[in-house]
Parts: C-alpha cells; sequence; structure tokens
RNA sequence: GCCGCGGUAGCUCAGGUAGUUAGAGCACAGCUCUGAAAAAGCUGGGGUGGUCAGUGCAAGUCUGACUCGCGGCA
C-alpha cells in the first residue's frame, strides 16, 4: 500500500484528458475525476466527458455519481474520492487526479475541514429575502470574525456563514486542514492563452457537431428544469437559453465561447497560488518532470 | 440634389432647460474563494466628445459650415 498520488490539473481544454490516460498507462494508475459537472449522469458531450473508448481500459472514477436533478457538494465530492484514492493505492496502483475544479481539489489533497451543517433549503430561502447590506450586518453581530474576512457583498457567502452559525449557534470555524496523507505530485497542465482560445473554438464546434443541443434537449424532457441547466453553466446554460428563444444560435456559440475564456482565466488565477504546482506542456514534459521530482513513482 | 436622423470608451448606447475631475452595460486587465465552485462575488485601466469656426463667465449640451453613416423623397 502506497500514498502516492500524481494530481493532473488545469483550465479547460488544456489537454488533461488526454495526458491522464497517456500517464495512467505508463505508471499504471486508475483516475480518479475532479470535476463538478462530471459527476452528473446524461451529461456528457457539453462536459466533455471521457468516453468508454477514450479510456482505453483505464478505469475511471467519479463520473456519473449522481443525477443532474440533485445537489452535488465538495463534501460529498471529498468523501468519494477519498475512498476511490484509497481503494487504488491499496492495490498498489497509482491515483491519478484529473480535473479542473480546484475546489475539489484542493479539498482532498489538503484535506480542508469543511464546517458538517449542511446546506438548509428553507433557511437560505429566508435569508435570499434579505438585502447584503442586513445579511452583513446579521453576520458582523453574530460573528464578527466571519464579517473581517468574507466579501461583504458576496450574498451566497453571507448566507452559507450565516447558516452555519444560527445553527450551531457558534462563530464559523476557522479553517482547518489534515496532515498531510498523501505523497502528492501536482501537475499543471499550460497553453498559451491564444492556443487555449482556438482549442476551446474547435471544442465547441465539435460539441454541436456530436450533438450537445439534443443533449440538453433530453435532460429537459427528463425533469431537468431551465432553472437548473442554466445554473450548470457555460454550454448548460446557453443552449438551455437558446432552447428557449431567449437568445439567437448565434448569441449562444459566441456566449459560450466567452465565458469558457474567462473561466479558464478564473481557473488559473486559483491554480496560481499553488506553488507546488509543476507546469508542463505536454507528455514529454510530465515524464521529465515526474522523474526528477518523484524518482520514486 | 432635397428632407430627416445620427457621429460620446474597443462595441452598443445614456447624458431635462449649457455650469464641479463625461456615465452605463459588454469587452479588456487583475483578484477573492470554509457543504452551489462551469457557481457566487470584488477591484481597476481606459474617452483630443466627427472636424473647424462662432456666441456665452462657462459648450458633449446653443449657432453655422464642412465631413462621414443611416433612412426617406425625388
Amino acid at each position: 500500500m502506497t500514498n502516492k498520488l500524481i494530481v493532473i490539473l488545469g483550465p479547460t481544454a488544456s489537454g488533461k484528458t488526454d495526458l491522464s490516460i497517456k500517464l495512467a498507462k505508463k505508471f499504471d494508475g486508475e483516475v480518479v475525476s475532479a470535476d463538478s459537472r462530471q459527476v452528473y449522469k446524461r451529461m456528457d458531450i457539453g462536459t466533455g466527458k471521457i468516453t468508454k473508448k477514450e479510456m482505453e481500459g483505464m478505469p475511471h472514477h467519479l463520473l456519473d455519481v449522481t443525477s443532474p436533478k440533485r445537489k452535488f457538494t465538495v463534501t460529498q465530492y471529498k468523501k468519494l474520492a477519498l475512498k476511490a484514492i484509497n481503494e487504488i493505492q491499496k492495490k498498489s496502483k497509482i491515483p491519478f487526479l484529473v480535473g479542473g475544479t480546484g475546489f475539489y481539489i484542493q479539498a482532498v489533497i489538503d484535506g480542508i475541514i469543511i464546517p458538517s451543517i449542511k446546506p438548509d433549503w428553507k433557511l437560505r430561502k429566508k435569508l435570499e429575502k434579505k438585502s447584503i447590506q442586513e445579511l452583513f450586518k446579521m453576520l458582523k453581530k453574530l460573528d464578527p470574525r466571519r464579517a473581517k474576512s468574507i466579501e461583504s457583498k458576496n450574498k451566497r457567502r453571507l448566507i452559507r456563514a450565516l447558516e452555519i452559525v444560527i445553527k450551531t449557534k457558534k462563530p464559523v470555524p476557522l479553517l482547518k486542514k489534515n496532515k498531510p496523507q498523501f505523497e502528492v505530485l501536482i501537475l499543471g497542465v499550460k497553453k498559451d492563452p491564444e492556443e487555449l482560445k482556438e482549442r476551446i473554438r474547435k471544442r465547441l464546434l465539435k460539441r454541436l457537431k456530436q450533438g450537445m443541443i439534443a443533449e440538453v434537449k433530453k435532460l429537459r424532457k427528463s425533469g431537468v428544469s431551465w432553472k437548473r441547466l442554466e445554473e450548470f453553466g457555460l454550454e448548460y446554460k446557453y443552449i438551455a437559453l437558446y432552447l428557449q428563444n431567449k437568445i439567437t444560435k448565434k448569441e449562444m456559440t459566441d456566449r459560450i465561447q466567452k465565458e469558457s475564456e474567462h473561466f479558464a482565466k478564473r481557473q488559473m488565477t486559483w491554480f496560481k497560488r499553488d506553488k507546488r504546482i509543476y507546469w508542463i506542456k505536454d507528455y514529454k514534459e510530465a515524464i521529465k518532470v515526474i522523474k526528477k521530482a518523484k524518482p520514486s513513482f
């Protein structure tokens, strides 16, 4: 039993999936997806989920674990991912944590401890009615420490903080992390911005050809609400708006392109802070880095 | 050729009766991240106001000429 773990992260359309297959094969590994949208069943084309064929026999975990009608959260992800990683390691194989959802990756590799108060949608709805200023005032009174660090204009975060304070009758605990439980190597796939945009463009065309719009139609038919589809963002959001005749087809593709570019930038902003990441361009560089940084792998 | 409308930030446009450092949305740049994270938010840089002249203490705002674009009539 080892505690080795290789993480492959990077912005959308950077080529993580391809790389992960090659590396998993080479190092006798299994893939654990770290993608907040690929956890949903029947969301395949729009999320760029790897196909059975593309897996080339390499086992994949944390794909299709829940219904798009249900809400899935980091905490659930963390639990399932840790379990999968553990099982892979038990077989003396190397788990490859692959994806672009920084928050999920952080939860797993740094073991951040998230307050164990589950979302109370009734309470949230009630708080939703209040103004941002009112909510901030409330938090300031109930938990001055959290009020100091929180973004005072972010309603969603304010409500979550209040949810914890109200239910536990205690301040939001300081962010804690578990002791590192993995010997981790983090690879970041980097592409220059122009190339990334081009990759997003090509990918979008390909997905449309593959029937991405029909996929969204099907989801709607199976009972996923428009609101929910819009919540998923990017392709799902703008295709849903198009199908409701709220935007034209051209607006739809333009928005998906732009929003994907923005998303990629946001992802990079998140990743940039983590100095443990080895930034690489391709498979060759990845191999070099692994040999040098973690010869034992 | 005549009539009308318009020319303000990279784009689309706001800017009663002329009066402090000209605004918004989008775009662009940077950032945040404690059970929604493809989510939810924050900060910032940008404009010789089509050109020239005139009237005012003061002109994006009024007047004239010119110029470019759009629509209509001939």
